[in-house]
DNA sequence: AATGAAATCGCCTGAGT
DNA sequence: ACTCAGGCGATTTCATT
C-alpha cells in the first residue's frame, strides 16, 4: 500500500510538516517533481489526511485537559451519542471503546469551571448519555501524533 | 499574550499547516513579510510547537489503539515512571492523571498480539509499575488536535 | 512513475515609513 | 511593527523516457 519511498517522505513530514518539497527531494534523492507527485497521491488515497500546527494549549487559553468516560444507551434514529459529542468543539477526540463505559472523549477547556459547564450543558443535553466520569490530567509528559514504524514482515497476515 | 492577528494566523494554520505564507497574508490582509515575522515569534515563544502531518494509522499498519491506565509507586532516583513510558515509540501520549490510576498512556500498535507484547515486554520491564489496565478502542469517531477558541473576557482572572 | 527544463509563485532580506 | 521592492529559490506543469 505504501512503499519505502513513501515512508521516507512521511517520516520527513512527521518531523516537520512544513519541510519544503525541494528539501524532501534532496533527502530522498529524487527530483522535486517526483516528490510532489507522490505526496499528491498520498493525499488522494487518504494516507495523508492533512497538516496540523501544534499549538501550546496554555498559550491558547486551554489549560485544562480531561478524559471523559461516557456511559450511554444507544437508541435508533437521530444522531448517535458519539456523533453528538463529536460536534462539541471542546471535544478533540471521541472513541468507541470496549468495556463497561461505551465512549471515551478527550476534552480541552480553560479551567475546572468550564469543564463543569461543558459536562452540565453540552454532555448533559445529549439524551442518550446515562452518566459521565471525568479524569483530570494533572501533567502531560508526552503528547505526539507521530506514528512509529511497525516491524514489517512478521507472522501476521 | 497572543493578539487577534496571531489567532487568525493560527486558525489558518490549524486548517492546513502547509498554507503558504503569501496565502495567509492575503487572508489576513497584511504583507507576507509581516506574517513571516509573526510566525517566527510564535515559534520562538513556544506558542507554535511544530508542524505535524496527519497520517491514516491504518495505512501505516497501526490499526489498533488503546488507552493504558498505569498504577505505579514512584521511587526517587532514576527516571520516573512517566519518563520511561514516554521513551516507548508506540506510546503517543503519557499523562499524569488525578485519581486512583496514576498515569494514562495512549498507544498505537498493529494488533492485539503487539499490544500484548508491548504490555508484557515494555511496560512490564518498568520497575515502578504495579499494574496496568487497557481499554481497547473499537472505533474512532473524532480525532483532531484543533484547539477551540475559548470565550475571552469572562469572569476569570 | 521519474526526470529535467521552464515559468510561475513564494520566501525572505533590507530599506524605509 | 508594518509595507514595499527585488533577488533568489521553491513549486508546479509538461514533455519525455
Amino acid at each position: 500500500m505504501i512503499d519505502d519511498i513513501d515512508r521516507q517522505i512521511l517520516d520527513i513530514l512527521q518531523e516537520n510538516a512544513r519541510t519544503p518539497n525541494a528539501e524532501i527531494a534532496r533527502q530522498v534523492g529524487m527530483a522535486p517533481s517526483a516528490i510532489l507527485e507522490r505526496i499528491r497521491k498520498l493525499e488522494e488515497r487518504g494516507v495523508i489526511q492533512g497538516y496540523a500546527v501544534r499549538i501550546n494549549p496554555d498559550a491558547y487559553g486551554l489549560g485544562l485537559m480531561a478524559y471523559v468516560f461516557v456511559r450511554a444507551d444507544e437508541r435508533a434514529g437521530a444522531l448517535t451519542t458519539a456523533e453528538q459529542m463529536a460536534l462539541i468543539p471542546e471535544v478533540q477526540e471521541v472513541h468507541h471503546v470496549a468495556g463497561e463505559d461505551c465512549f471515551l472523549a478527550k476534552v480541552r477547556v480553560r479551567g475546572t469551571r468550564e469543564l463543569g459547564e461543558l459536562l452540565r450543558d453540552r454532555f448533559g443535553s445529549i439524551e442518550t448519555i446515562r452518566s459521565t466520569r471525568s479524569t483530570i490530567v494533572l501533567d502531560t509528559v508526552k503528547e505526539t501524533t507521530m506514528l512509529y514504524e511497525p516491524e514489517t514482515g512478521g507472522s501476521r497476515g
